[in-house]
Formats: structure tokens, C-alpha cells, sequence
DNA sequence: TTATTAGTTTAGAATAGTTATAATGTGTAA
DNA sequence: TTACACATTATAACTATTCTAAACTAATAA
């Protein structure tokens, strides 16, 4: 009982310091706030500015930012609820990897092949694309723009 | 002796009747033209349509066109060779598989979701994309826009 | 034609990224 | 507090791809 209320208290801690918008935001779409996706939102959502990253990158940067390790399982896990949730994107580079976006919002990148390293291009940078064909029966779900580049 | 004239006489018909322009194309960029890369070559370019394929799929086609087997790491190697003489285009679709195009020249893809099938989008159906930006040291290797389309 | 050699093919092992499994643990509604 | 559905975990399994080393073959020199 007393153990069941420090528990609590602890958790609630940190829950409500840092990641009350995560956790609401978490039960908002229907996802339980874990401390694994909390810490793995806080990684990905805390910051404005937006970034790139797979997998293992991710993995890194969790195990750099924290002492309880989170399974690898669970980080798939977790990744794909997010994309699933569209708090994440999933960004075709090429088949070596996926790669994800904490920028949600519609943009296309440049990628490095030199450097393995995508990069956004600002709406302001690129002309719109227009596409004047339709494929009957389909919807448009996303218009992408990959600009490969190398060493000059 | 014998044998060996035989061989020659067969090898050397096949090749005259339909390979050819293979032959000396394999020739002129340094390949071997051996009689898998041959079978690859009549399968990947003999028509003028152009398709589109992973190796798993072309890895079928190759077995229902012959009863001699070519093995998978062949079929990698020769896909990656014909990539290296820009014979094929590798299109980034997802991080599933790979894809690659027998159409060569610079164009757009709808990727059916559904169907997980590419779709040329010809220039006449897209406008030129218009990149402002450039990435100092870098040079641009291609543009790709991908219009990912779903069921309606 | 024969011998040489450099490039090619091959089966299978190895690797990397990802997904599946099944046991254990945890958040939440009652 | 309990019960249960949902999550996490280690690990196995799977899939696409690359590597390896031995056997083979096309090109070429003799």
C-alpha cells in the first residue's frame, strides 16, 4: 500500500513536470502513456525544431539519454503507433533503411548520399508540384519530392 | 574438338537470331556477355515497353522464361551492373524492397499502395519541379517525385 | 587450337533491418 | 484493489541483400 503510493507519486513526478501534454496527449489516441513512449516522445517531440532519424539512430539517442534501456521491439513498436497516430512520417530514401520525420508537415527533402543524411526543403524553396492526371478509383495520399545529391 | 565447335555453333546462333545489339552493348560498356546476363537483357529490354520490378519479381519472370536456373546472386549482381552503365533507374518507393525501372529517362512515379505497383507519370503530366536552394559542395543527382495513391 | 588469366557464376553463409512470439509486466476502469 | 486488456521484453524468425570462395567461362595470347 505504502509502496503502491510512493510508486505513484514518483511517476506522477515526472509525469507532471515535463510530460503532462505527452501523457494527454498519448490517451488522446488511445495510446496507455508508458514511461517508454513518454521517454521516446520527449526525444522526439520536445524540442521545436523538427529532425530526421531511423531506427538505430533512435536507438542511440535513447540509450545516450537515458539509463533504462527500452527494448528494441518497443521502439518499432512505438515508432509505428506514431506513424500510425500521423505524429510521424515515414520518409522512401531507399530500401537500406526507413527513415522517419518529426516534421509532420508536407515538405520534401534532399538526401546526402554521401552522408546518409536527409534534409528538408522549405515549402518556399520548391514550386509546387502539379500533377494533371488522375488514376481512376485512387486518391492522392502524398506528393513527394526527393532531390539525391553528391559530392561536387 | 567436336564438342567444342558444337557448342560454339549453338551459342553463336542464339546469340545472331535475337541478341545482337546485346551482345555489343554488353561489349561496349565492359560486361562479359555471358548467357545470363544475355537472358536478362532479352527479358529487361528486348520490348519497348518499360516496366517496372524488384528482383523478386524479376527473379519469377526469369524462371518462367527459362528452364535454366540463374541464381539470385547473379540476378543482384547483374541488376547492380546495369545500374552501374545507367541501363536501369533504382526508384525509392519504401524500405521494403527495392525497385528498379527499365525506363531510364527522367520521369515520376504514383505507387499504388494497394496493388504496391508503380505507374510512369509522363512529362506531359507534370510540371518541371523548380528547386531554389542548393546545397554548397553538392551536386544534384536526381529528382524524384513520388505521388503515393490509395483506394478512394 | 591450347593455355592462361581475368572476369563471372554459384551455393550457401553471413549480415542487417524488421516482424512475430510468448511470457511477463503495467495502466486503468470498475 | 482487482481484473483485464494493453505494453514491454528477449529472443526467435524472417526477408532482402551482400559476401565468400570455389568452380566455371569468355577473351586473348601463344
Amino acid at each position: 500500500m505504502a509502496q503502491f503510493n510512493i510508486n505513484f507519486s514518483k511517476i506522477s513526478n515526472i509525469i507532471m513536470k515535463d510530460n503532462l501534454d505527452f501523457v494527454t496527449k498519448l490517451r488522446n489516441s488511445g495510446l496507455r502513456p508508458t514511461k517508454q513512449r513518454l521517454k521516446i516522445c520527449e526525444i522526439l517531440f520536445a524540442s521545436k525544431k523538427t529532425f530526421h532519424f531511423s531506427i538505430n539512430e533512435l536507438s542511440k539517442i535513447i540509450s545516450q539519454k537515458t539509463d533504462e534501456r527500452i527494448s528494441l521491439a518497443t521502439i518499432y513498436n512505438t515508432v509505428h503507433a506514431f506513424l500510425g497516430k500521423g505524429y510521424l512520417k515515414q520518409i522512401a530514401v531507399n530500401s537500406e533503411q526507413s527513415y522517419y520525420d518529426t516534421n509532420i508537415s508536407d515538405h520534401h527533402h534532399f538526401y546526402d548520399e554521401d552522408k546518409n543524411q536527409l534534409i528538408d526543403i522549405h515549402d518556399d524553396e520548391v514550386e509546387p508540384v502539379k500533377i494533371n492526371r488522375k488514376i481512376p478509383g485512387k486518391k492522392i495520399k502524398s506528393i513527394e519530392v526527393l532531390v539525391k545529391v553528391q559530392n561536387d
